[in-house]
DNA sequence: TATTGTTATACTCTATAACTATA
DNA sequence: TATAGTTATAGAGTATAACAATA
């Protein structure tokens, strides 16, 4: 079999057209970038995702949080813990049910999080800029709506199985 | 300050609209259902893609693999190790510089990479489902020019840093 | 002196299990 | 009996360091 050549900078062809592998490395890349341009303000991507969902939520529970964030729950009692101490966030019992932690964002978490998301919002603007406006409206849409089915099918219940 | 309500299935406002949140978490989702959907072939996600790259390239070092996978060169070995035990690749000396593997897929090797590449794109198709054939083109082609500037830049530099 | 590949080891991160308190 | 949160620990996964062969 003749050998093709790798295509585009280098990344061979078979590689390049599996399916969501480049969009897979997108997201991995912008987080990394990300990750870099948060260390200013002390914050790992997921402190700022933290303080992103308390900011339009009022108050939320952990086990909400780790379900959004797809990460496991017992990993929120720290993350939390990272967000209190600084005065970003703070937990108080829910009174209707007091198993559970109603986490809000504070005043100081609000400006935290309006310095980390214009500084998220370089990124992307960086990483997305050789797409037109009329693209990024086209790409943020269309991951928008096949991503539905799971945030409704997957994410809400709880990952921790329990009873086995 | 008034109490936003999540948007679509739960997942928070100020989250979604974190750009490339959304973007990671599809290439997420994307991954784990293909990790379920190679199981059956005894394969990892990173084997298949292994065998991706190999498929198109005639050889190809480890060293230049790790940077396609963006892996650590120190996990190719066992990675490539998989696939020889099974017959699906080999190694040979690169004559014109002994000091590199040339690594080539088997026979065996593209009749497993095509089972798992059908595999990849049910998933594929799956996920991109709910997109018209228009849009999945735009998208795929965007993120293509998106990463067009990474892969040329970062990747195919080695990761591991040399003196420090 | 630098690079490829290899191995062993240390480290980081995540998940598991067990516990308390609430329901 | 089940769930939210917490803690400690075990396990998986990854990177680091050191080495041999080659350039």
């Amino acid at each position: 079999m003749a050998e093709e050549r790798p295509v585009r900078g280098g990344l061979p062809a078979g590689l390049a057209s599996v399916t969501g592998f480049q969009l897979a490395k997108c997201g991995w890349w912008m987080e990394q970038r990300l990750e870099e341009a948060l260390e200013p303000l002390g914050l790992r991507v997921r402190h700022f995702l933290v303080l992103a969902a308390l900011s339009s939520s009022g108050t939320l529970s952990q086990q909400e949080m780790a379900g959004y964030l797809l990460l496991d729950p017992t990993l929120m009692v720290g993350l939390v813990d990272d967000l209190e101490e600084r005065g970003l966030c703070e937990r108080t019992r829910d009174p209707k049910d007091r198993r559970r932690h109603s986490v809000r964002i504070t005043d100081d978490g609000r400006e935290v999080h309006r310095r980390a998301r214009a500084l998220a919002d370089e990124v992307g603007a960086e990483v997305f800029g050789p797409l037109t406006r009329d693209e990024r409206r086209t790409v943020a849409g269309a991951i928008e709506r096949v991503m539905e089915p799971f945030w409704t099918e997957q994410a809400v219940r709880p990952r921790r199985r329990t009873a086995r």
